[in-house]
DNA sequence: GCGACAG
DNA sequence: ATCTTGTCGC
């Protein structure tokens, strides 16, 4: 487990935010396909929030494309360095996220991020920036359509229809089960939405959510627990 | 103008 | 995201 400090120059205000997404913008890569599915390694990152105490953590679980082993995994602990913002997500996840992918003892491959890449209001969700910011490939998978509009996929697994933006299609709403609400899937960095889907459906082989979600979600909240448990233990013996 | 809005 | 018991089912 790594402790984070909050970066200089770190955006303070929703103004600056935006302002950093509209000049990153121009650096995500979108004609490259991607790694194949079901080969090489794919890790899912997510964070857990403690908004009382203050205190955020981040989780990266790599595993095996084929097998959907864990090969390795890493967290990290830090302050909260945004508010909530619809929009502006990256900035209260991505300085955690970081610290927890650069203590990986091996390379991530591609990084499947909770949220969105592309399907974001200003084409720069927190997989694309955290694309960006690491020159990985990177996917978002979102468990909302946010502000996007999108017609119900067919029933069973695999179905897709497309989530637009208008008449734009900005990503993918993919029924990983069948009957089962869809995730909706988006492209972040060096990846494309097509090949985005594969791999979601190949780490779907028995939930809704992505493996890399599930392990993600699960190391981050029990880092979690063990950071406020710290810091309340802490107080408690001085 | 107001509300809704990834996590 | 988070607050939260028991419960149904594989």
């Amino acid at each position: 487990m790594t402790t984070v400090r909050i970066p200089a120059g770190w955006p303070a205000t929703e103004e600056q935010a935006r302002a950093v997404q509209d000049e990153l913008r121009a650096q995500v890569v979108l004609d490259e396909p991607g790694p194949a599915p079901g080969t090489g390694r794919v890790t899912g990152v997510d964070v857990a929030y403690d908004d009382e105490r203050d205190v955020v953590a981040a989780a990266a679980v790599v595993l095996d494309a084929a097998t959907l082993d864990v090969v390795a995994e890493a967290t990290a602990v830090g302050r909260v360095s945004f508010p909530y913002v619809p929009g502006l997500l990256a900035f209260r996840e991505i300085p955690t996220v970081l610290a927890a992918l650069e203590a990986l003892p091996c390379p991530p491959g591609l990084v499947v991020c909770d949220g969105y890449g592309l399907a974001h209001p200003r084409r720069f969700g927190l997989a694309a920036h955290l694309g960006v910011l690491t020159g990985l490939p990177t996917i978002g998978v979102a468990k909302n359509p946010f502000t996007f509009a999108y017609d119900e996929p067919g029933a069973p697994r695999g179905s897709t229809s497309p989530l637009l933006a208008g008449t734009e299609e900005v990503g993918r709403a993919l029924r990983t089960r069948d009957g089962v609400k869809p995730v909706f899937v988006s492209v972040g960095h060096r990846t494309g939405l097509d090949n985005a889907c594969a791999h979601v459906l190949a780490l779907t082989p028995s939930f809704r959510l992505p493996e890399t979600t599930r392990k993600a979600d699960a190391l981050c909240r029990s880092a979690l627990r063990a950071a406020t448990g710290e810091v309340s233990a802490a107080t408690q013996d001085g």
